[in-house]
DNA sequence: CCAAAACCCGCAAATTCCAGCACGATCCAG
DNA sequence: CTGGATCGTGCTGGAATTTGCGGGTTTTGG
């Protein structure tokens, strides 16, 4: 293969993906991970993609606030997305937010064996990330954008949002306790979650350790509603959920 | 064989498979290696294929993947990117669509002292860019999302649209020709741009030089409904644009 | 703090490139 | 017809590029 050719399927990947692994690559291109190395650094200098430890990312299409916390705690953000992934079957409509959580997901569902499967979200990047995956079709709720989130919201999202039932919904919030249930802080992200959550069948909470016990401004869904809660805090301090009947599935295996 | 003879079956073989190597030709022409790596060096000379180590490849090509063109001549657009930019005002409501030229339009109007601007788009990865600018509130289009393109169509995106009334509609075309007008290869996208234009003040194209003259499936805008034509093609071959009113604005001063 | 992974540097092997030369075919003026 | 100029082709040997590997260093995740 050329390297020409070699350094446009990078490219190619990164777009599509957002970011590339070193041994992904390796794997993909079947070459070793030195020649990999050095095409990074070529485009690199060419300034078509930024070098980061493990792999490479673009450079500009996501803003920075955004960005800052893309590669806060990614390992384990990736580790819960892995576990989300594994309630996804094939045919199914499923609602996902845009939170840097569930941003994880398109990664992790990758590679599974899957097919015709429907997302609705409100967020941008989380449409392109899952853009790359052959089987989704992907509905993209329009709407005025929360710069801050890079969500959609307002009256016409909610209206476009009460036309689906999802068999699914994944959902990141800010806080998560027994007595509040799944919290956020902005009031248009709860109004938009909440009319999806509402007419879904089953739903997902996904919140890292740090999320448990803490109360967020607006409420989204009380504890009795959310069907799985997908964490990777201490079994015991899930104990109070699994009495009101939520399924907790703990980052149990290894990735 | 005759020289001539074997140079056009090198770029019929390049054509067809988008890269070519030394070692395959030497095999399928049964010459020396030294011919073919003259053959390619005349064809590099007149312009016509791109030598590499190993071979050669295309280098002019406008695939129709949105993915493939997003790294291709960015100095151009970026340079096209900025005349737009001028056309822009406070305050005004302004559509664009989410090709890779306009793609580099938030990035030319970052330093402009503009306040209180509305987008529409149908683009999220040009939502994205957008929230990067303090002045800009944005307005997403939702819809299905069309994978190969990176943008929203359908029914729910043109009802949509119909609401506006935009100052300015910035759009990018596929091909440009005095008879034809502006056109592009996807019939959703064609059907929501002309959404667009029609409700739009002014209407901006912007085409490299590479897009004049050629004429795409859909079409979008008629030549005497374009206001402003931006491209960096030579003034003469404008000329045709400006009998029919349309103000050309090149490419003059440098970036 | 440790182990694992990722990185970087320099080297050697393989491949590819290039400049120069030789050979044969064609063309043309004498 | 003939000698020389020109062109296209193939060959050779040395230079340059690319690639994979071994080493020592840095970064990461737990």
């Amino acid at each position: 293969m050329l390297p020409q050719e070699r350094q446009k399927q990078i490219l190619t990947r990164l777009q599509s993906r957002g970011q590339v692994l070193v041994q992904d690559l390796v794997r993909e291109l079947t070459v070793s991970e030195d020649t990999i190395r050095r095409d990074l650094k070529d485009l690199a200098q060419s300034g078509l993609l930024k070098k980061v430890h493990g792999g490479a990312v673009l450079l500009s299409s996501v803003p920075y606030s955004h960005r800052e916390r893309l590669s806060l705690n990614r390992e384990a953000k990736r580790k819960l997305a892995n576990i989300a992934a594994e309630l996804v079957q094939s045919n199914m409509l499923i609602f996902v937010d845009g939170a840097t959580t569930t941003l994880e997901l398109p990664a992790a569902l990758e590679d599974l064996p899957l097919s015709k499967i429907t997302f609705v979200t409100h967020s941008p990047v989380m449409a392109q990330r899952l853009s790359e995956l052959g089987f989704a079709e992907i509905i993209l709720l329009g709407g005025k954008l929360i710069k801050d989130l890079l969500i959609t919201a307002g009256l016409d999202s909610i209206k476009q949002a009460e036309q689906f039932r999802p068999d699914l919904s994944i959902i990141s919030a800010h806080g998560i306790s027994v007595p509040a249930g799944a919290t956020v802080e902005s009031w248009e992200d709860a109004l938009l979650k909440r009319a999806f959550v509402e007419r879904s069948a089953e739903t997902v909470v996904i919140a890292g350790q740090e999320k448990l016990g803490y109360e967020a401004s607006h409420m989204v869904l009380p504890t009795e509603k959310i069907s799985y809660l997908v964490t990777d805090a201490s079994k015991s301090d899930c104990l109070g959920f699994q009495d009101k009947g939520v399924t907790v599935l703990h980052q149990v295996r290894p990735t």
